[in-house]
RNA sequence: GGCGCUAUCGUCUAGGGGUUAGGACGUGAGAUUCUCAAUCUUAAAACACGGGUUCGAUUCCCGUUAGCGCUACCA
């Protein structure tokens, strides 16, 4: 029950992101939040892949996270990859544990089997929310009887297994950036802990692992707030110490929801591709929440990780969400740039845009185009340039409205997104998309060539956008998006 | 709908019972420059609303409103 004090055990801060795609902005913040906590305590910061969700997995997430915390130098001190004496350090290799786990709560009463089909759930849930009811599990299996469960488990019926959470009373715990909060247990539903596949839930693994890898401090975002009780709940099941807990709050929208794919680059590799100089985008974020001196550099809110790591103080951070905001980003960037010495500038063009490993698949594109090498330039230029936006009259099709044209491109956005960003794969996705919207392969292949190189005369368009990037072709499509929806429908 | 969190310029933020409410980005104007950037100067721009408490609230308390989050065998 009682709330970690000022206990002397070494300071362990961990993050664990999910391998479902690519590494997310959201993880670089939380990242960076916890990589300062430690290392201004002497503390360790663990990493910790959380690919419980079999469903969602994505095999090639994992090395990108790893990239992509090192390019911004987020080192961690224990992970999958470094070890470290509490592993394994992937929730995937650790299911017997959480069985195990499960298993004692089963045993102590804290936990039940539930056999209830998911259908039935389903059903349930429509049931609850047509009767205005707030749709919670409905305790059917709370109270089996042994015999019962006897026969279920002889039959063979998958089962999952579930918290019990009490029926009376509440849960309440201290966020040390917001103060108590208090939920009532009739708020809190009876989470499932261990899925029908045998891999734990979030609850039941975060829990297990903050305890076994003995975390000091759960810093995490807001979102996790309505789920923390029953993580509390599950420390006291058994009997253990709680961490102390920091809700940061959530990097948003223009329009102030979360921060999300569909309205803002999100992809950590998106900003790497882009041309973002790591110590600018990790200066970013440490201005989103505070937690630098205000009149830090008189005020001019530039400083470096080393600079965050003297100078922050986590209970400073503001709790309201700010606003991810690329412009002012940008700026930042160039002011990183400009302070570049010329070679180092240099440097970062040959090792990104100028690569060999960028420009050589690009010149086997175009070889067959040219008669002059210094024509290089005429065809590549959008591979090249950060903005290309065409007019009306080169996107738009002969016979399409503008209204069902943008509309189209939307569709394309969607099915892009999900799309392994292979040539067939590519094609496939957009060939299925012409089929079942009734465009022409010319017009929808047109019409993309025509948003990515800004005109209607390009090298081969797959090829073009497999070098562009998944990230840099998703982004100018959003931004085509984007601006064509703030122009008044008017001319060409 | 239920529960929870949040609320200072357009955005990121500082501040805090009595202030000209400060800084940064962006925006406007001007200067400088062969152009464009950069740079410099400068301007406009905020305490969501209503009740308290108080000599005095933007600041403390309560409420309202609004926004956001959660409400999965996802994290």
């Amino acid at each position: 029950m009682s709330q970690r004090s000022d206990s002397a055990a070494p300071i362990r801060v961990r993050i664990a992101p999910s391998p479902t795609g690519d590494p997310h902005v959201g993880t670089a913040y939380i990242g960076l939040i916890n990589y300062l906590y430690a290392r201004q305590r002497n503390g360790q910061f663990v990493l910790r892949i959380e690919d419980t969700d079999r469903t969602r997995f994505v095999p090639t997430s994992e090395q990108m996270i790893f990239d992509s915390l090192r390019w911004l130098g987020l080192n961690w001190d224990e992970g999958p990859d470094v070890g470290g004496p509490y592993g394994p350090y992937r929730q995937s290799e650790r299911t017997a544990i959480y069985q195990e786990h499960a298993g004692q709560l089963l045993a102590s009463g804290h936990a039940y089997r539930c056999f209830c089909t998911a259908e039935k759930l389903e059903a349930d849930r429509k049931q609850q929310i047509a009767a205005k009811l707030p749709p919670r599990y409905p305790g059917t299996c709370r109270s089996l009887s042994a015999e019962a469960i006897e026969a279920y488990l002889a039959a063979g019926l998958p089962f999952v297994i579930r918290m019990r959470v009490p029926q009376e009373g509440s849960t309440s715990f201290t966020d040390e950036l917001r103060g108590g909060i208090t939920f009532d247990h009739h708020n809190v539903d009876d989470q499932v802990l261990l899925k029908s596949d045998g891999y734990p839930t979030y609850h039941l693994a975060n829990v297990v692992d903050d305890h076994l890898m003995r975390i000091t401090d759960v810093i995490r975002a807001e979102e996790w707030i309505s789920s923390t009780p029953k993580h509390v709940l599950l420390y006291q099941f058994f009997g253990w110490e709680l961490p102390r807990f920091w809700h940061m709050p959530l990097l948003r929208n223009q329009d102030k929801s979360k921060i999300s794919k569909r309205k803002n680059p999100v992809s950590l590799i998106y900003y790497r591709e882009a041309g973002y100089l790591p110590q600018a985008v990790i200066n970013f974020l440490g201005l989103m929440g505070g937690g630098m001196p205000a009149d830090f550099n008189n005020g001019t809110e530039k400083f470096t990780l080393d600079e965050m790591i003297a100078s922050f103080r986590h209970e400073n951070i503001r709790t309201g969400g700010p606003v991810f905001d690329l412009t002012k980003l940008k700026w930042l960037n160039g002011e990183y740039i400009r302070a570049l010495s010329p070679d180092a500038f240099y440097a970062a063009l040959r090792s990104t845009l100028l690569s060999d490993a960028y420009l050589q698949p690009i010149a086997a594109l175009i070889q067959t185009r040219v008669e002059l090498l210094s024509q290089f330039g005429d065809l590549t230029g959008f591979l090249l340039n950060d903005n290309t936006h065409p007019p009306e009259s080169v996107f738009l099709p002969k016979n399409r409205s503008r209204e069902e044209t943008l509309a189209f491109v939307a569709e394309q956005l969607a099915v892009l997104e999900t799309a392994d960003w292979q040539p067939a794969s590519i094609e496939s996705v957009l060939k299925q998309l012409s089929t079942d919207k009734q465009w022409s392969v010319k017009e929808n292949f047109m019409l993309l060539r025509a948003i990515l190189t800004g005109s209607t005369m390009s090298p081969p368009l797959v090829e073009s956008m497999v070098i562009f990037g998944k990230a840099r072709t998703l982004d100018r499509m959003r931004r085509f998006l984007e601006t064509e929806k703030k122009r008044p429908p008017a001319k060409a």
